[in-house]
DNA sequence: CCAAAAGTGTTCGAATTACACCCATGA
DNA sequence: TCATGGGTGTAATTCGAACACTTTTGG
C-alpha cells in the first residue's frame, strides 16, 4: 500500500527574492517579472515556480530564477515557508521563499530584459501579487539584519571596488548616514580588504585606490572565532 | 480547467522541536515521541504530521504538537523548511520546522508522559528519524542565537523566579560559566525586571529574591530602539 | 559556629563615537 | 587656481571583562 495514503497533497513553490545594488544609481533595486498564467496573469511578481519531483528546494529555485530572468549561478538562501490556505487563489499552494543580494551587472541587465523581467527600485515597488509584499518585506529586513553580520556588502561590488563605494552601499542599505571615517577605520581593520595599486578615475580627479576583498582572509577570521561586525544602527 | 494541473502535489508536513528548561536538573530536554506509523515505525523521532486541508501551517503544528503530546497554547515559532527527495523514504514530504522552548512543568511531565512523549536530555539524545537531527542542530543554534537578543530566558522560568535560577538557565543555554556579578549587573541595567519581597528559601538558607518579569516595561525598551542583548560569548 | 549560597564594586583595557582639515588633480 | 571628491587622526566616552570578599541563616 502506497505510504501516507490518506493525507492531502498540496503544490509547493519557490519564491526569488532577488535584490541587486546598482552601482551607478547607489540603489538597490528588486527583480520582478509580470505573471504569465492564471490566475493573475499579467501582474507583478516575484520569480517563482512549482517544485519538480526530483528537484531539491534549493535546486528548484535556482532552476526557476534561471527559466525567467536568465541569471545563473545566484547563491540563494531560503528566507520562509508561507502556506496559508487561500494564499494563491487557484490552488492550495506552499510556498518557500529564497533571497539573494547581487550586484546588477551590466550585462544583466540585458539579459534580465531580454527575458521579460525587470529591475524595480525598492522605493517605487508596484503592487505585488498573493503574499508576495510580505515576502519582500521580510527579506529586507532580514538583510538589514545579515549585513550586520556578514560582508554581504562586497558580493553587491565588482571585484574591485572603491571604498566609497562601499561606504555609499551600506548607507543604501541602512538608509541613513554613515561617517566616514569609522567606515574605514573599522572596515580595514577586519584586515579581509586588500588595496591595489590601480586607482578608479572616473568619479573624481584625484581618483580613488581600489581594493578587494580577500575571502580566504575573511574565512581564516570566522575561523578563529572573530566576527565580522559592522555595528550600524 | 482545474489551475496549475500539470504540477505534481506532495505532502506537506510540520515537525515540532520543543526545548524544555528543567529547573530543577538545571538543563535543556527536546520533546521526544516513538514514531507510530510506518516507515521508521517505533524509531525516535520529533512531534510531527501532515498539514490539513484548511490549515495554516502555524495551526498545523500548535495542533499536532498537542494531538502528540497533550501540550497546548506554546507559542512556536517557524524555523526551517526541508524539502529534499527521498529526505523521507515513504513518499515525498516537504516539512516545515516549528521550534519553541518552554519551561517544563511538572503537570507537563505527566501530561507528556500519558500522550507517549518524552523529554530527552541534550546531551543524551537518541537516533532520531530521516533528517530531524539537522533540524534539532538548526533549532538549538538558532537557540543560542536568539537567547542573545531577546529575553527568551523569562518564558523558561515561573512567573517569579531568582537571579540565580535566570542564571543558571542561561549557563545551560550556553554550555558555559558566566560571571555572577556581571550577569546581575546587566540584566537588572534593563529595567525590565521587578524585585519582590518574597524569598526563595528552599535551596539555601539565607534565602534568594524573587523577581519577576515586567513584560510592558520589556515592550517600552524595544520601543524606544534600545535592544536587549546579552552578549555572552 | 560553620557551611553554603546570596549578594555586592572597582579597575582596566578595548571599542565606539564625534569631529575638521589637508591632499591630489583635472578642468 | 579652484572646485571636487579622497583621504587621514585624536580625544572623550562607553562598554565589557576580570576579579574576591561579606552577608545571612539553618542546622
Amino acid at each position: 500500500m502506497r505510504l501516507y495514503s490518506k493525507y492531502s497533497r498540496y503544490l509547493i513553490a519557490v519564491d526569488c527574492i532577488i535584490f541587486g545594488y546598482d552601482i551607478h544609481e547607489k540603489n538597490i533595486k528588486l527583480l520582478l517579472i509580470k505573471r504569465s498564467f492564471n490566475p493573475a496573469k499579467g501582474k507583478w511578481s516575484l520569480a517563482g515556480g512549482f517544485v519538480e519531483p526530483d528537484e531539491s528546494l534549493d535546486n528548484a529555485a535556482c532552476r526557476v530564477l534561471t527559466d525567467l530572468t536568465g541569471l545563473k549561478n545566484i547563491y540563494m538562501k531560503q528566507l520562509f515557508c508561507y502556506g496559508d490556505p487561500g494564499r494563491d487563489p487557484g490552488a492550495r499552494v506552499i510556498s518557500v521563499a529564497y533571497s539573494a543580494l547581487i550586484k546588477i551587472k551590466d550585462i544583466d541587465k540585458e539579459l534580465v530584459t531580454k527575458n521579460g523581467a525587470h529591475w524595480r527600485p525598492l522605493n517605487k515597488l508596484p503592487d505585488l501579487i498573493f503574499d508576495h509584499q510580505e515576502m519582500v518585506g521580510k527579506a529586507l529586513r532580514d538583510l538589514c539584519f545579515q549585513a550586520r553580520i556578514k560582508p554581504v556588502g562586497f558580493e553587491l561590488l565588482p571585484a574591485k571596488f572603491t571604498l566609497v563605494q562601499l561606504l555609499d552601499l551600506y548607507r543604501a542599505v541602512y538608509r541613513k548616514d554613515i561617517d566616514k571615517r569609522n567606515f574605514r577605520k573599522k572596515i580595514l581593520s577586519f584586515g579581509v580588504l586588500e588595496k591595489l595599486d590601480e586607482k578608479e578615475k572616473e568619479t573624481s580627479k584625484r581618483g580613488a585606490y581600489y581594493y578587494k576583498f580577500i575571502k580566504s582572509r575573511y574565512k581564516k577570521l570566522v575561523e578563529n572565532g572573530s566576527s565580522f561586525n559592522l555595528d550600524v544602527g
